[in-house]
DNA sequence: ATATCCTATGTTATAAAATAACATCTGGGG
DNA sequence: CCCCAGATGTTATTTTATAACATAGGATAT
């Protein structure tokens, strides 16, 4: 890993601890390793690939361990959920005020975490003029990234 | 099933008949039987449901058969997939070229299609300043319906 | 210190959602 | 009529997620 992502890796852990003593929470050695492979990961990863990678590692949960923590993870804002995917990604705004909204690449599945700001006043708005109280948001966005569009005309001429 | 659900039914159905026929394809008895379902449903239902109501009606599929109809109802715009809450629900806004925004109540799951179309002009211009091309979006908003915050209120004061 | 309680984790089993792989049918074009 | 592509049937399996109950471990009050 290179320096950059070390940075990143080590400060978003250093935020999650404080975070987590601001609460009162405990941030376990599960929930900390989990949070860590995500935040290592480039692309979202499945609850069962985590799994794999613990027992890897020596460790050997059981499924319940590893959605535990991920459900507390989510829970903290420290982690979001894709579900068209089934997959989890580590969070890339961490401290800032958001809606998940991500650009998701439907060929090599890089994914990009944007703020979402506007959409969410459009969001509030629309839900308002429908009786309805916004609590959370998801938005998958599948695309193509750059790369992928030019491979795909390059395969499809 | 009152007079106005029953015509919007039979709207949907023919336009779903005429918009397979202009594009060359079958609607068969299981795929029209299924949107059918989805359309009757108020709310969201999973495959297995309908695998369910189609059991009791005599009709004995296994789940590809569902998956298989509901993959083709989705290609072709008539329905919509809840990822989130892993149902399908039927379209609301046939024939109006849209992005799929939901407002879903998570109490008992009223839910509502929005046209979504400042969400997507905002979706492809940040789409297009992180050098994504967007494809298709899925905007799932978990909210609470009027009924349901008025109940949560009396429930826990 | 230790009893107690709450939270977290371990463990086993199972439910729920989706798909793979292959067989069979069917209906429209030659 | 025959053929073939597309649709469905069938069986088995994979993938994702949770239920239910047992055990451990750390903080707090006494």
């Amino acid at each position: 890993m290179d320096k950059q992502s070390s940075n990143t890796l080590s400060r978003i852990m250093t935020y999650a601890e404080k975070e987590c003593q601001a609460r009162s929470l405990r941030l376990t050695p599960v929930r900390r390793r989990v949070l860590e492979m995500l935040v290592k990961h480039k692309h979202p990863v499945s609850a069962y690939q985590l799994l794999d990678e613990l027992v890897e590692e020596g460790h050997k949960p059981a499924p319940p361990t590893i959605y535990r923590a991920l459900d507390f993870l989510l829970e903290q804002g420290f982690i979001h959920r894709l579900a068209t995917q089934n997959n989890f990604v580590a969070c890339t705004h961490l401290g800032t005020l958001h809606m998940g909204v991500f650009l998701v690449c439907k060929r090599c599945k890089k994914t990009v975490e944007l703020l979402g700001d506007s959409i969410r006043e459009t969001l509030v708005d629309q839900a308002d003029q429908n009786e309805f109280s916004l609590e959370e948001a998801l938005v998958e966005v599948n695309c193509l990234c750059q790369p992928c569009q030019s491979q795909q005309e390059r395969d499809q001429p």
